[in-house]
Parts: C-alpha cells; sequence; structure tokens
DNA sequence: AGCTATTGATAAAA
DNA sequence: TTTTTATCAATAGCT
C-alpha cells in the first residue's frame, strides 16, 4: 500500500522510519478505534517509539483495560500489580485501628500514671482508685512472696556454708595436729602457715559455692530484704 | 475497503459482527506487528470482545509492556501501582511498629492492673509498687478536691434554697394573715390548703433551681460525698 | 472458511 | 509535520 511494496523489516533510514511510525501509529490507532465501534469491544494499545515515547489509545480508558486484563491474567498469574491498591488500603486501616488502640491505651496509661486526670469526674477517679489498690495488693503480695522466697533460699545457703565451715574446721584442726605431732622432727615453724591456711579457707569456699556472677553482693542483697519484707 | 463502504458504527448483525471481529482483530495485531517491526517499537495490544473474551497481541510481553507503561505514567499520575508496592510496604511497616508498640503498653498496662507480674523481679515490682503509690497519691488528691469543691456548691445551693424558703415561708404567713383577716366573710376553710401548699412549696422550688437530670439525687450524692471525703 | 470488488492505508515525494 | 497521489493491503459482502 504505497507507490511500492515495502519488506517488514526495520526500516534503516531514520527520517524515514519516523515517518512511516507517526504514520502507521496513527493508522493503527485507527483501526483500533473502528474495531472497537463496530464490534462493541474495548480495545487498548500501547506504543513505545523507539525513543522511549509513550502513544496509547484506548476505547474506554487505559486504566480500565488494564485493570480489566489484569483482572483476567490474575487467575493464572499473581505477579500483576493492580491488587495493590487494596493492599494499601488495607494496611492503611490496620494502620490506623492500631493508632487508635495506641491511643486509647496511652490514654489509659497516663491515667494510671496519675497524670491527665483533669477529663475524669470523681466517679472514674474513685474506679481508678479502687483498680490501683486492687493491683497494689496483688503486687506487694507477689513481692512478698518472691522475696520471702529468694531470702529462704539465702538461709539455706548459708547454712549449707556454714556447715562446710564447720566440716573444715574440723578437718584443719585435725591437720594441725598431725602437723604438730611431726613438727617436733621438723626446724621451721608450720604454726604461722597453717593459721593463714584457717584464715583463707572460708573466703575461698564461699566462692566456689556460689557460681553466680554477683557472688559478693549475697549479703547486702539479703540485708536490704530483710530490711523491707515487712510479711 | 471492501465490497462497499460501511459506517464506522456498532454492527447490528451479531453474526457479521462476530466475524469482523475476528477479521479485524487479526488484521490490527498484524499492523502492530508491522509497526513494532518497521519502527523499532515495543507495542502491546489488548482486545475485548463484547462477549468479554481476551485477546491481546505484544511485541515484547504484555507484562513488559504494561509494567513501562506503568513506570511512565507514575510519574504524573500516582493512581497506577508501581507506588503502591512501595506504599504497601511503608503501611505494613507503620502497622508492625504500631502493633509493637501496642503489646510493649498492654504488658506494660496488665501489670499496672496487677496482672501477669510473673516475669518481674523483685526490683520491678519495687518499682511498680512505688509508680502506682504515687499515682494513687496523685489520683486520691484530685478526687478529695473534686468532691470538696462539689460538696462547697452543694452546700451554697442548700443556703440559697433555706434563704428561698425562709422568705416563701414568711410570704405564706403573710398570705395566711391576710387570708385570715378576709376568712371572717368566708364561710369554707382556707387554713388547710395553705398548709398543703406550704408543705409543697420546698420540694417545688428545690427542683425549679436545680436543673440537672438528677435533681432527685442530689441528697444521695451529698451523703455519699460527705461519707467518703476524709479532706 | 475462501473469494474478490472495493475501499482504506500508506510509501515516496513534495 | 502534513499533503498528495500512486499503489498495495485490508476487508465487506457473498459463497
Amino acid at each position: 500500500m504505497g507507490r511500492g511494496k515495502i519488506a517488514i523489516r526495520r526500516i534503516d533510514n531514520s527520517t524515514s522510519r519516523q515517518v512511516t511510525f507517526s504514520k502507521r501509529r496513527k493508522g493503527l490507532f485507527k483501526k483500533a478505534k473502528e474495531l472497537s465501534i463496530l464490534c462493541d469491544a474495548e480495545v487498548g494499545v500501547i506504543v513505545f517509539s523507539s525513543t522511549d515515547k509513550l502513544y496509547d489509545y484506548a476505547s474506554t480508558s487505559m486504566k480500565s483495560v488494564v485493570e480489566r486484563y489484569n483482572k483476567e491474567k490474575e487467575k493464572s498469574d499473581k505477579q500483576y500489580s493492580r491488587p495493590a491498591n487494596i493492599e494499601v488500603k488495607f494496611w492503611q486501616r490496620e494502620a490506623a485501628a492500631l493508632g487508635q488502640q495506641l491511643q486509647y491505651l496511652q490514654e489509659c496509661h497516663r491515667q494510671f500514671m496519675g497524670e491527665e486526670l483533669s477529663s475524669l469526674r470523681v466517679e472514674d477517679l474513685q474506679n481508678l482508685e479502687t483498680q490501683l489498690e486492687m493491683s497494689l495488693k496483688g503486687i506487694r503480695e507477689k513481692k512478698g512472696n518472691l522475696i520471702r522466697q529468694e531470702n529462704l533460699e539465702l538461709y539455706e545457703k548459708m547454712n549449707l556454708i556454714r556447715k562446710e565451715n564447720e566440716e573444715l574446721k574440723t578437718k584443719v584442726y585435725k591437720a594441725r595436729e598431725v602437723n604438730e605431732a611431726t613438727s617436733r622432727n621438723c626446724i621451721n615453724a608450720p604454726y604461722t602457715i597453717s593459721k593463714g591456711f584457717d584464715l583463707h579457707a572460708p573466703r575461698l569456699h564461699l566462692q566456689l559455692s556460689q557460681p553466680q556472677p554477683q557472688s559478693n553482693e549475697v549479703p547486702e542483697r539479703l540485708q536490704l530484704h530483710l530490711q523491707l519484707s515487712p510479711f
């Protein structure tokens, strides 16, 4: 169709190609429009030129055509993107709902902290007070139980250590006796050495039987809890 | 181009329309292909028949064409889907962050309610107790202030009403005197009527000077607050 | 589905 | 780019 037949292959002449592109693109869009009208069809045509310029025709709107196309395709293929908008709305709602919950809880929490009480009536304040008293009761009970249990454990440990100490003392005394018995055949005085050993032994054993990192804090805590515990 | 010219309008004959649709659709796709080859363009054509069947041609792939089209459009128009993916991620993050905050606050709140204390150490419980004691102090102070103020207002109102009552009483007595003076010229006994009016007057005025809906609850509240107020 | 007269599209030139 | 015009391609109406 033209002054001469042409082979269907890329047109080398850039100008010629440009002209042909214009004409044929126009023709393509016209044909698309005719098809849509004659046959009551929805038609969309997208064309990118070799210079990356976009041209498009749609009998209705390209948005409609692409959405319909994606809807049709997503039956077998989920990689198309249209449902994303629904997703965005879903997550927006989700965030809004969480935000509201958060705000409500924050207000509630501030009231529990004794802040922002101005909006409350006497009745609300009374309810809050009652709730806090209940909470306090539970918390004190729990704390008391914990402390008592800790103290019990500490007492048990202390007793264990004392027992060990007693046993060690007897061992040391026995060792000293043996030492004294043998010392008559010896020149140097082992008494001072044995005395030094006697003094250091308990501390050494205390550390061995307390593998926790805060073993040196134990007495302090013990004192603290005894002091605080009114139970 | 055919045996006769046809007007570009919907073909009424269903069979004829169907045939034309087939022929022209094939022609359209051929033209699209020629354009893409001759001019080195990327072309996509989407056609929905009047019976909702999908036909499409793309010089490369429809996915590529549609994505390129969306990418091009999103520069000027946000309703297309490529940015939606980023948006989805944003809102997901937002929701996740809010959810975490909420969860943290909920745990905190439950502890303030005296629940779920098992994860807390003695130190935490002590802090919680101190906080709650502080909160309670603030709440009690606020409640006390509110009640005192309410009581003051109620006392003032009561005094006003009493004053009004006194005034009314004097008026009633004066009216009775006038009545008695005129009753000598009358047969029936107006004394009982005036006594009844005397009894009902205060209640009537109490309601008139208390436009609140719970005006009949006032004495009860007054008693309650006096009972509760240790301030 | 084919056929073909006829119209429509467009290549080359301006 | 658009117009012109000669030519080829597409297809409407029939089979």
